[in-house]
DNA sequence: GTCTATATCGTGATAGAC
DNA sequence: GTCTATCACGATATAGAC
């Protein structure tokens, strides 16, 4: 898709000013699907511009164009993972309490069919903690809300505040088990078995949790 | 330590043909300690020889003398870290069972104080699986038997054996949570309890196992 | 065993033509 | 909006002097 024919239904005539800015918005979304795909298989840094561009059919300073710089560029391929997130659970109107919970199972089901997205996701946000890196903002407030809403979702299912420290832990814990064992899998898929290892998992310390805060409320 | 002295102990005259392989056995261990903080904090492709070099005192040509390439030294680096740990469990029997999940608790606790290891490993675990990662093959091999080593455990602790895929997924989901805290770690260490969160989730793990497996043995 | 010097390459970014 | 051309920089690796 490199032709420049004009959009579908527009008038001959008016084709080429007619929607420009459609356009440009769709060559942004190719970059950014480009740019998902490399920083997932290269990681951020290793990732360069010029493969990305290829992908799209223009050369890195086309991509820049768009951006302005690799960095930016970065930036806006982690808020537009957040924006179609964000869009699908808007769709649907959002789980609470267990269901929440068997969400995070059903989502574990479903990445195992997209392995491309899963690795972009853990390895920039293993690359996350280096030095400066861009993404360190991101991730840290990614992970810091990701903890509420499991929280919220754990403290309404056994019946004690979210701001539980035991609550807050198995939050944390919880999140731990689906990015760790994104890794496993991704190394060794036959051996791995994500959705159900962490049902297993979320059932036990829903488990633990509930007795703990029956003996000690 | 850039001077050239002999070695202590050495006679004078001949000093410096004394122990060669000595000092250039002291030499490549501080090389490997340095690549493996620079590894650690900046990731293996963003990482350069050169500041590894620097630290150690020398320039970039002479890290490539001692272990011919960027990519060997990173598995040098790697080797080396398991042979030290490997020393240690040599020292002090190993523990089973029970005692070896709490001494992966106690190795939680002790990681709370060297955030240098900590990051070395989690970050180069999830860029390994990046492309064609020179250390893909070593983090496979290591998940591989840390998932035995852990099955074993806890096949021992629930009385069930340790090819029971409960078991096995167990143990896949305790070295994840292990895993996932550290990077959750490493972004927000006054958040997140790393040895407590553990200890949490592996009671709740084991419980849980030893329920199931008396129910359908 | 370490140095200096150099080869070779790839990177992100900029400037200006079209 | 995309191109070509070029820049300045840093990387790994090699060759040869000392």
């Amino acid at each position: 898709m490199t032709t420049t024919e004009a959009p579908p239904g527009s008038l001959p005539g008016t084709a080429r000013a007619a929607r420009p800015q459609e356009r440009t918005a769709q060559r942004r979304r190719a970059i950014l699907d480009a740019a998902t795909r490399v920083f997932g298989e290269r990681g951020y840094n290793n990732g360069s511009l010029v493969e990305i561009a290829e992908i799209v059919g223009i050369t890195h300073a086309g991509v820049l164009h768009h951006f302005g710089s690799k960095e930016q560029l970065l930036l806006a391929v982690l808020a537009h993972r957040d924006e179609v997130d964000i869009e699908r659970l808007a769709t649907q109107q959002r789980p609470v309490g267990a269901e929440f919970l068997s969400h995070l199972v059903a989502t574990a089901q479903a990445n195992t069919e997209r392995s491309g997205i899963v690795q972009t996701y853990a390895v920039l946000a293993a690359e996350s903690v280096t030095g400066d890196h861009p993404a360190q903002e991101f991730f840290r407030g990614r992970f810091a809300v990701l903890r509420g809403d499991v929280a919220d979702a754990l403290g309404l299912t056994v019946g004690a505040p979210a701001s539980d420290e035991r609550v807050v832990a198995a939050a944390s814990a919880i999140i731990a088990v689906m990015d760790g064992l994104q890794v496993q899998w991704l190394l060794d898929a036959e051996t791995v078995a994500m959705p159900d290892t962490l049902r297993f998992v979320i059932d036990a310390i829903v488990e633990s949790l509930r007795r703990s805060v029956a003996a000690t409320p």
